[in-house]
RNA sequence: GGCGGCGUAGCUCAGAUGGCCAGAGCAGGGGUCUCAUAAGCCCUUUGUCGGCGGUUCGAUUCCGCCCGCCGCCA
């Protein structure tokens, strides 16, 4: 069985996560999920990076030891990726005993090879950069990169021989491995090879102005310096420098999915470690670009940094996830603006694939008593259009994604889903007066035969979906009336006719309703900057009164079983909450309702605070039309009791363990 | 300064070893249907394919120069 190991870099730990730590790892996530569902055996890698200056200043500020710090950083990234459905097999931290051993051991052999010795060096030293430059690039005697003061400083390091491995790392670049360029996109490998045409210096691997790091073996009062350290976790994490070598030898070398910053470690530094230590190269680097805002980089110290939070809340993980693979042109850089992402959201997500999923379940539905069709056409020659379209929209997937391209992948499920609106515009099957007219066993086959074609071909456009987007393939496939999870998708679950016949299928809300974009910025209070803008909800414009939201029920009035199911009740899970300015009553909440998130207001401020409420499992009414109160769109309501006599809300509890999404009725 | 890349419809981008009307998605405009989430379908506008020269029967596609943007390196 091919193998395949996938790794994403190891993040440094000093930052909350933003939209660059997440691209990086969601776009891994997807090849690795791609590979997986075409059956091979994958293995996906992330991890921090836990040492250096900058974590111990910080934890000296905070008067705790770094790996304090380190473990509260590790954390907020496992649980983003937890959240963010990272299949991640294995998660590594620097820190750890086992990556030190692994460190150890590459050190040795290098050291074996001949290729380290000690030398003095000295100059004008920064200590954020952890690294020297030349009097001539200073900027007024400051680090040219970050503009922090520099000293001049003195140390006898440990330096490894680079320069030795420039005629070996041109013939990898030359060669590639298997028959594929070293580096993605090719270009970058053009940049990757004139730099190590242009010479390469021997690398200083010691740092002695640093304690919070791996000591240097053998040299008492040295750290291993920070590239030598991190880079190595791609073969520790597979147990090099352990006795147990299995997984080493089952999935190194690996394909390494990087940001363009950090390509030259990755395609000069670790290669040449790799071969001094007679280990074998990566397979490849990838490398991909960067999202923008204004046009540069998106950075924590220019302050334009998109936090993913809000359009998490407002619109599920797996529409960033969507966005995010899909509208980048992969590794080129994009950019990044809340309008494109509605857009996309709209017009493939809700438009897309919500409604079309929407209309022929529905049909079908109705005409089959809540089950597909009970009977399927016999596969004709060429078959029905979305069958071909399908065939079609499969190999362009395959192809795009095997290439890198997986802003083509995203297009051909576009593609897909487009065809089957079409297919369903044009045989109308919602129409039972036919020309030529046709008996009611006729209209039964031909409705049978175009929705279950359609329905087909929408699981097809799931299973495209999958790698991308796992949740929501499986709440189609859900929808679908089959309990396939993206998770257990094989390529042979692309082949025709696999949707059950007879099958029920549940009704269910708009899978991704769609947004109006005015209305969400508005919201926000901010328009296409807005990422750091203060939200200013309670616009005066909009001061529309918060309206009694529930006239009290007409007296004693009977209703059917029927008209109760009407309404939707969910459990749901506040996920985040904020009392509404300038109100008394209203309480603004993010709710997770199954995989949907939304955001729900409710009268409910003066008997509760926000912080009561996040992390609570409460039961939802969530097929409510949406409402504006003082602004905010509301689309779903709170169940709560009125207490006779404060008026006050007493929410509804719901036991812990009930999953959130679960029906109540 | 050296090397490399890019500049194609309002936006995001495809594309062409030089020739059949230069494309897609989105946005915009018009029409239409009603199963569906104001969704769907059909039709539709704009492009001197950055500028100027050259090679050629013919260039947006090749060459040179220029302008603008970007990357790597120094």
């Amino acid at each position: 069985m091919a193998r395949r190991y996938f790794t994403t870099p190891i993040y440094y730990v000093n930052d909350r996560p933003h939209i660059g730590h997440l691209y990086t790892t969601v776009v891994t996530d997807t090849l690795a999920r791609f590979f997986r569902q075409q059956g091979e055996d994958v293995r996906l890698l992330t991890g921090t990076d836990e040492h250096g200056q900058n974590i111990e200043k910080v934890a000296k500020k905070e008067g705790v030891a770094p790996i304090v710090v380190a473990d509260r950083h590790a954390l907020t990234f496992r649980n983003l990726w937890k959240e963010f459905g990272i299949s991640n097999d294995d998660f590594i931290r620097t820190t750890e005993l086992r990556h030190r051993l692994g460190v150890e051991e590459i050190i040795r052999r290098i050291d074996a090879a001949g290729d380290l010795y000690s030398a003095g060096h000295e100059g004008w030293y920064c200590a954020n950069c952890e690294a020297f430059y030349p009097e001539k690039d200073l900027v007024d005697g400051n680090c040219p990169v970050h503009g922090f003061k520099t000293e001049w400083q003195r140390e006898e390091n440990v330096f490894f021989r680079l320069s030795k491995y420039g005629p070996r790392l041109l013939e990898l670049y030359e060669k590639g491995v298997e028959g594929k360029p070293f580096v993605f996109p090719e270009s970058r490998l053009n940049e990757v090879r004139s730099f190590v045409e242009s010479g390469l210096k021997d690398l200083s691997v010691s740092r002695t102005t640093i304690s919070w790091g791996i000591p240097f073996p053998g040299r008492p009062g040295h750290v291993v310096y920070v590239w030598l350290d991190a880079l190595v976790n791609y073969i520790t994490a597979l147990g090099l420098g352990s006795s147990d070598l299995t997984l080493y030898e089952r999935y190194w070398p690996g394909i390494h999915v990087i940001g363009k910053d950090i390509l030259r470690f990755h395609a000069v530094y670790w290669p040449a470690f790799l071969m001094s230590a007679g280990l074998p190269v990566p397979r490849q680097i990838v490398s991909h670009g960067w999202w923008l805002r204004d046009a540069k980089k998106m950075s924590k110290s220019t302050g334009n940094v998109v936090r993913p939070d809000d359009l998490v809340a407002a619109f599920g993980v797996d529409a960033l996830r969507w966005h995010l693979v899909s509208a980048m042109s992969f590794g080129q850089d994009a950019n990044f603006s809340d309008e494109d992402f509605l857009a996309g959201y709209n017009a493939d997500l809700a438009n897309g694939l919500g409604n079309t999923l929407s209309r022929a379940v529905k049909m079908s539905r109705d005409f089959f008593g809540g089950k597909t069709p009970s009977v399927r056409r016999k596969t004709t020659p060429g078959g029905p259009l979305v069958f071909v379209a399908a065939q079609k929209a499969g190999d362009d997937w395959k192809n795009s994604f095997e290439g890198y391209r997986l802003q083509d992948a995203a297009a051909a499920i576009r593609y897909l889903l487009g065809a089957i609106d079409a297919e369903i515009t044009a045989t109308e099957p919602w129409k039972a007066l036919r020309q030529p007219p046709l008996s009611s066993e006729e209209l039964f086959e031909f409705r049978s035969h175009v929705l279950y074609d359609c329905l087909e071909a929408l699981r097809v456009a799931a299973c495209m979906l999958a790698p991308i987007a796992p949740r929501t393939a499986t709440e189609v496939f859900r929808r679908l009336g089959t309990d396939k999870r993206a998770e257990d998708l094989r390529a042979s679950d692309l082949a025709w006719g696999l949707l059950p016949l007879d099958a029920p299928l549940p009704a269910a809300p708009p899978l991704f309703p769609r947004a109006d974009a005015k209305e969400y910025f508005a919201s926000r209070g901010a328009g296409t900057a807005g990422a750091s803008k203060e939200s200013s909800v309670a616009d005066t414009k909009e001061n529309i009164s918060p309206s009694k939201q529930i006239p009290p029920s007409s007296p004693e009035t009977k209703i059917s079983i029927d008209d109760f199911l009407k309404i939707d009740l969910r459990v749901g899970e506040v996920i985040a909450a904020e009392k509404v300015e300038k109100s008394k009553k209203l309480m603004k909440m993010t709710v997770r309702i199954g995989e949907e998130v939304r955001t729900i207001v409710g009268g409910i401020a003066t008997a509760y605070t926000a912080e009561q409420l996040v992390g609570r499992k409460l039961v939802f009414v969530a097929n409510l039309a949406p409402a504006k109160l003082m602004g905010i769109e509301s689309n779903g309501m709170v169940l709560a009791a009125t207490l006779p006599e404060t008026g006050e809300a007493s929410l509804l509890a719901v036991d812990p363990s009930v999953p959130s999404g679960a029906k109540v009725k």
